[in-house]
RNA sequence: GGCGCGGUAGCCAAGUGGUAAGGCGAGGGUCUGCAAAAUCCUUAUACAUCGGUUCGAUCCCGAUCCGCGCCUCCA
């Protein structure tokens, strides 16, 4: 089976292939390290990593670059707001992001690269550019990219350029650009920028923002390669301008898919900084719910529809990987070290189901639907005493299979604390000699310390409340 | 105004030219010292509106209404 996906350049569902066979050059675009990152922001991320894990699944090598903006008006404001250096105040935020990425089980790019770090990359393609007639110094020293020297801009966005031209000229007092569209390569060092600069062919000043993942994309991933992610907000105007500059630099296509994903709402509008509407992730992890429950909503949404955040909908994610854990929980005691036979043959239909509707887009959905099929004929099959253990070892392997695409079936071990586990003890001995009103006491104690008791038929059972 | 996306049962959410997955919720059974959890079964005559094409449309076409996004920094 193939794996098709839509991609925003052809607008259409396409078929995925690989420049290079067996290998997947893939950009992402990374976070502007200036705070932190809100959950929409991770939206896009996790959408990534799913992206990357189903790649993997599919038998490809992933090499993926995520770059860090760490700086731009907003991380340069700051800095000169906190009095420090421009490194010293994005620091904590790169760390920060970092912390969340694991705690949502985001697999680890192969690249991180920080703006800051590629500044000479990045004049090398602005002089390119100039060499080439694309760009332009303008009085106040900055360097624009000329949209008019570059006929196809506008097509990712698909841009009506004459319509774009008359509209926004009236608003705009710029009147230092050729055309008004036309956006910074290089901005020339402005006093607001304290001592943030870099020297240039052009004077001292600072890259423009869209330069950046031009010049580290090609320094990391060649001049062209397969995929290029981020959300759709990003479609105009950062990706057609990155279109535009290493197009017209290297004359060879930039990425052969761009895929985009759809934005995380709050009450109907859109999630963001600006509007104010935002939860971090560390907002959620506050309110008690898990990095990994915050995964399972954020996936279990197909990639291009609007999701709209509520805490309903994750406490709906909460019982739903209880669901899945327990099922897991059944058929690890019921498979032992029983080595894993063959599936039953509703599990290898529900294998090939699963494959078929991530392949056909990241059907997330309707994988999810597969697997809670799966769920049901395996209880069902349990009850009935007609799983054997080795096919119950085939199903825990298949469970495995699915996660390394999904990352959110694997229940977190947690660390029973000693002095929990010594109260355990002393209540399995008073339940040993049915001394229930003890057994309960001992229970509450558990409860008023955060941890929830469950008697199953194998004994007591106890998990964060 | 330009470009684009969406409106499916109480909520969330797939999907299809031939009367519609799954999850949550709800009801019932089982299990259980109790509890919690779990599990099985059941559940709702759900496809924005109006036309058109068709033997037949929720799915195709057109119009309308509503919501949202981008067009300026934004995942």
């Amino acid at each position: 089976m193939s794996f098709r996906i839509y991609n925003t350049l052809t607008r259409s569902v396409q078929e995925f292939t690989s420049l290079e066979p067996g290998h997947v050059r893939m950009y992402t675009c990374g976070p502007t390290v200036y705070n932190i990152a809100h959950i929409g922001n991770f939206r896009a991320y996790v959408f990534e990593d799913l992206l990357r894990r189903w790649l993997q699944f599919k038998g490809w090598r992933v090499t993926q670059v995520m770059n860090l903006t760490d700086v731009d008006d907003k991380t340069i404001h700051g800095s000169r707001e906190a009095g420090v250096s421009l490194a010293d105040f994005t620091a904590p935020f790169k760390k920060a992001f970092f912390e969340d990425l694991r705690a949502l089980n985001i697999e680890p790019a192969e690249y991180y690269p920080a703006a800051t770090d590629h500044i000479p990359e990045m004049i090398e393609l602005i002089s390119r550019l100039m060499e080439g007639g694309h760009a332009y110094q303008s009085e106040d020293g900055s360097v624009y990219f000329s949209i008019d020297s570059w006929p196809s801009y506008g097509k990712l966005a698909r841009l009506d350029r004459a319509g774009m031209r008359s509209g926004v000229r009236i608003h705009s007092d710029e009147y230092d650009k050729e055309n008004v569209a036309d956006f910074a390569l290089w901005k020339a060092w402005d006093e607001k920028d304290g001592d943030v600069a870099w020297d240039s062919p052009w004077g001292r000043g600072r890259p423009g923002w869209h330069i950046e993942c031009s010049a580290m994309s090609q320094k990391y991933l060649g001049a062209s390669f397969d995929i290029h992610t981020g959300g759709v907000d990003n479609i105009f105007p950062h990706h057609e301008d990155e279109i535009a500059q290493s197009e017209a630099a290297n004359g060879q296509p930039l990425a052969a898919f761009w895929i985009h994903c759809a934005h995380l709402m709050v009450d109907g509008q859109k999630m963001s900084k600006s509007r104010g509407n935002f939860y971090t992730l560390r907002d959620v992890l506050a309110k008690g719910y898990t990095g990994r429950e915050v995964r399972y909503e954020l996936i279990a949404t197909h990639y291009r529809a609007a999701l709209n955040f509520t805490m309903a909908s994750l406490d709906a994610a909460r019982v739903s990987l209880r669901r899945i854990d327990e099922f897991t929980e059944r058929c690890k005691a019921a498979a032992g070290d029983v080595a894993a036979g063959d599936l039953p043959v509703w599990a290898q239909q529900a294998a090939q189901r699963f494959e078929a509707a991530m392949d056909d887009d990241l059907n997330v959905s309707a994988a999810l639907a597969t697997l809670f099929d799966t769920i049901r004929e395996g209880n069902s099959a349990l009850d009935a005493k007609k799983l054997t253990d080795a096919e119950a070892a085939a199903l825990l392997a298949l469970f495995r299979k699915w996660d390394t695409a999904l990352g959110v079936l694997e229940k977190p071990a947690a660390t029973v604390p000693p002095e929990i586990q010594a109260l355990l003890e002393q209540r399995q001995a008073a339940r040993a000699a049915k001394d229930w009103a003890q057994s309960d006491a001992l229970r509450a104690a558990m409860a008023a310390q955060g941890w929830l008791v469950k008697d199953t038929p194998k004994g007591q059972v106890v998990s964060p409340a």
